[in-house]
RNA sequence: GGGCCGGUAGCUCAGUUGGCAGAGCGUCUGGCUUUUAACCAGACGGUCGGGGGUUCAAGUCCCUCCCGGCCCGCCA
């Protein structure tokens, strides 16, 4: 601390979008390829102590999406830089759980993150809390000691899913444990400071203007008529009046009474910069809904009304999901715990490892271009494939963070007890981590996305390693754990070739023979076939007799193989056929090859 | 209306201090003399949102316009 920031360098600073501008004015000094060391040495630029804080946080309003998992990821990414540079980081993620509820979505999700409509649960019960603090209102799937309590425990799941080590701290709790009580007081002895800055910034604020919300006391709301300030004794009188809740007003009950100063809450723009301040924040990425607003006059707050730093910002960039905005309300929403059910937790990890300022869309209809993203960063990382410069740089710094958390948990017995999330500042299971990533961990095999899929289609393990090894993505070599490894990837593009219905979703059409019109010569060679097929073969014998069966009929080759994806899964494309075929049973094969059933 | 962020091949995107427009996927063609998955080779594909300017040189810097998103009431 102590150092005196120039004027140039304080305007970086403060502005959230100049990622990777850290020149120094050397124009030969490296740039930053990735954007987490950037935002990392803009961190170490403050010379901050350790433990450096990174922050992050929503509200408990509802169903956790992906989208605001970059609350949790893009500050592990920085974390991670953090760590590998010998700093002890520690990531912190308020639930503001004081917030009260305003409006009533139309979707919620149970604890084991499945979609829940409204009407499922008690809704009644839910509409007469508007107003009142999420941690003060019910769970309405009664599981959880609050319907805040209730999400903010899906996101935990959902840092945990993702080995990410995230001290979740309420919001509520700041307040009832008096954390935020000394900040209260001064905003309250410090009123006319107050109004001037938040006045520059909010038209509203006028002489009558409390930075104090009281949670009144006979109905449970947060209200916003203060009466009278005792900071001497630490109390506030109110008048529980209305809120205005968007283009609604929910009602206050009239009630006039006493809180302290750990009974309500303050507003927003002042809650935020006071979390900065009991928390020691260094860091704290945000999305773009918060750079133009809160994020200029939480700077102001916190230099001139607290006197604090405020901490390094970060603007991100919303996600889309197969390119419509995410919607908790309305239930357009994938949860960490759907993608896992598509993707390895590296893979999702690597997603949030991309540039932060451009929007992207989470596509799950192409999720194989995001895997298949993953897969070649691995590569370039290992070597296995070249690219540019950049690219390899890049992956040399993205591509650790990504595994590091799922190579602790395929050697965990390497770092002792407990889970890799628990380690993470532990300087010898970092070490221990990094060596198994370069040595061991470099035998991984991944199997293509697509072609995984097509491998899903075998209910059979043994014949998916078959088929595997002959594509020669598994070799004799490859270590029992890399086998599980890749097989793994099987069940998830097989529930991705399911839920988005696309080409690799092939499904044996045993109950009904499909439609079809063939020529004479295709048929007669479909009847060949069966009657070959019927005699007991391996599979390689019967792809190699396709080929001659075509041939002996004048049938080109594509079209008999036509034939044989047409009677069996009603599409003109299918899995090598032969094998297939093979591990059918018999007579179901024979039959449907002579359009019999 | 004002401020900010983004706009590169059909799709997803990469493009440090200005220095000959890139990758993957898709498509097409060919190869692997028995594989319609896999794999290999090649091709097609772009007025880098439009227009102006600075420069020997602009995706990159400046101005302007268009499109999309966010903020500019309240709330978070």
């Amino acid at each position: 601390m102590g150092r005196v920031m120039s004027e140039s360098e304080q305007d970086r600073a403060r502005d959230p979008y100049t990622l990777g501008e850290t020149d120094g004015g050397e124009g030969d000094e490296d740039h930053a390829v990735f954007w987490a060391e950037a935002v990392a040495d803009d961190i170490e630029a403050r010379e901050p102590t350790d433990p450096i804080v990174i922050k992050g946080g929503i509200s408990p309003s509802g169903v956790p999406h992906l989208g605001n998992i970059n609350e949790i990821l893009r500050g592990y990414f920085v974390a991670e830089v953090l760590r590998d540079r010998d700093h002890e980081v520690r990531q912190v993620f308020t639930t503001d759980d004081r917030d009260p509820l305003r409006k009533l979505p139309r979707k919620l999700a149970d604890l084991d993150g499945n979609i829940v409509d409204l009407g499922d649960v008690n809704a009644g019960a839910l509409g007469q809390n508007l107003g009142a603090p999420y941690t003060e209102i019910p769970d309405p799937f009664g599981c959880c000691d609050s319907y805040g309590d209730h999400f903010s425990n899906l996101i935990a799941d959902s840092a945990e899913l993702l080995g990410v080590d995230i001290d979740i701290v309420s919001t509520t709790d700041l307040y009832e444990d008096g954390a935020f009580e000394e900040l209260t007081r001064y905003v309250l002895d410090n009123q006319e400071k107050a109004r001037d800055v938040l006045g520059q910034y909010q038209d509203k604020v006028d002489e009558d203007y409390v930075p104090f919300n009281p949670i009144c006391g006979e109905c449970g709301k947060v209200t916003e008529t203060v009466t009278a300030v005792d900071t001497a004794t630490g109390t506030v009188e109110y008048r529980c009046t209305g809120m205005e809740a968007g283009d609604r007003v929910i009602e206050g009950c009239g009630y006039e009474g006493a809180a302290t100063l750990r009974e309500g809450k303050l507003p927003w723009r002042f809650e935020w910069p006071a979390g900065w301040d009991v928390l020691n924040v260094d860091f704290e990425p945000f999305g773009k809904d918060h750079a133009e607003g809160s994020w200029p006059s939480g700077v102001d707050i916190a230099e001139n009304v607290f006197e604090i730093q405020p901490p390094v910002p970060m603007v991100y960039e919303w996600f889309t999901l197969d390119g419509e905005p995410f919607s908790s309300s309305e239930g357009h929403v994938v949860l960490v715990h759907d993608v896992l059910e598509l993707l390895e937790p590296e893979v999702v990890r690597f997603f949030f490892s991309k540039d932060p300022s451009k929007g992207r869309d989470f596509s799950i209809e192409r999720l194989d271009l995001l895997v298949d993203d993953f897969d070649r960063t691995e590569r370039l990382y290992y070597g296995d494939e070249s690219g540019t410069e950049r690219e390899e740089a890049l992956a040399a710094e993205a591509y650790p963070p990504s595994i590091r958390p799922t190579v602790a948990s395929r050697f965990s017995g390497a770092f002792g007890a407990g889970a890799w999330r628990e380690m993470a500042n532990d300087r010898g299971a970092r070490e221990t981590a990094a060596e198994h990533i370069d040595n061991v961990f470099g035998d991984c095999v991944r199997i293509p996305y697509t072609f995984a899929a097509v491998l899903g289609m075998f209910d059979d393990p043994a014949l998916r390693a078959d088929v595997a090894r002959t594509e020669g993505h598994l070799t004799e070599d490859t270590p029992e754990w890399a086998v599980e490894t890749a097989l793994g990837r099987v069940e998830l593009a097989s529930e991705w070739a399911r839920r988005t219905d696309n080409e690799f979703n092939y499904e044996l059409k045993r109950s009904g023979i499909p439609e079809m019109d063939f020529d004479d010569a295709t048929a007669a060679a479909l009847d060949e076939l069966a009657d070959f097929v019927a005699e007991g073969h391996d599979g390689e014998t019967i792809q190699g007799e396709i080929y001659e069966t075509a041939k002996r009929h004048d049938v080109p080759i594509g079209d008999l193989f036509s034939a044989g994806y047409r009677l069996l899964f009603d599409e003109s494309e299918g899995p090598q056929l032969g094998p297939f075929v093979a591990k059918l049973d018999r007579e179901f094969v024979v039959e449907r090859f002579r359009r019999n059933r």
